[in-house]
DNA sequence: GGATAGCCTATAGTAAGCTTCAGGGTTGAA
DNA sequence: TTCAACCCTGAAGCTTACTATAGGCTATCC
């Protein structure tokens, strides 16, 4: 039962206090209790969904996908067990999806990367150079 | 030798001509010829181009990012062929690292997804939700 | 009891990436 | 030739996600 005063959460989850009082603007923190002087009073809790938070935006989810991602704890009562079942599976969809096109992005320039011998030549010849003037031939790549 | 308007690559790239003029703007799309009227004229490479950068943002990078990827097909002369190479290499490496992450997140999410019966029931006790609610047992995760 | 660090609210500012607007020239079909 | 559709520039406006500032209360240690 620990409580966290803003600051320490901050710490804990390498956030500025000020980030956490905007996600909190926003709702994507609940607010927290208080105590009697008004001051920020957080749970361990917190500190988990804060670092997921952290972690799905710095790999591109809007602040409002967090918030999706995060409405499966809520609502628990108004809700059918299918229906969490199902947003969760629409995540891992969108999730998916991300991954392949990073993975096409990948191949693509690893199949022009890898034909090049590199060295200390001028790159006026360079393979990947020209592959990426010219197009490549696999569709939807670079 | 086709040449097209700034219309009609927008078009061809799903994108406005607006943002276009904003890429060029940025220094991530060059400077294309111009008409006799002073109208923009690209080239076919340009749209190969143009949905490069469309791709490549959709999954997250930045402007900056994109500029360095095409940074490739530039300054061929005074560069060598490994330092091209290099500069490729590191892409694919932020590539890597991004698939890495959501890969991790996708891997949290269907651990607790597969669990999960689905069905009529009142989410109350949704092993989901559960899951999100007590954090996981794997370090690093929701 | 005063200094210092931390907390509060409200509001303004910033950067990225576009989008919209104002005011004006160009093209091409009817 | 005229009118809609398209192009031009420059500047302002918008959204997202913070970040900073101003003015003021609170907690704690000496």
């Amino acid at each position: 039962m620990t409580s966290l005063k803003i600051g320490e959460l901050a710490a804990a989850t390498e956030t500025s206090a000020e980030t956490l009082r905007y996600y909190e603007s926003e709702g994507v923190l609940p607010r927290p209790a208080r105590s009697p002087a008004g001051y920020r009073l957080y749970s361990d809790e917190d500190v988990q969904r804060v670092r997921f938070i952290r972690r799905a935006r710095a790999m591109g989810f809007s602040l409002k996908e967090v918030q999706e991602l995060l409405s499966l704890r809520v609502d628990r009562a108004s809700s059918t067990c299918g229906e969490v079942k199902q947003l969760a599976e629409h995540q891992l969809t969108l999730i998916d999806e991300k991954i392949n096109e990073l993975q096409e992005m990948r191949g693509a320039l690893e199949r022009i990367t890898a034909a090049c011998v590199g060295g200390q030549a001028s790159a006026t010849q360079c393979t990947i150079l020209e592959a990426l003037d010219s197009g490549l031939d696999t569709p939807g790549t670079i």
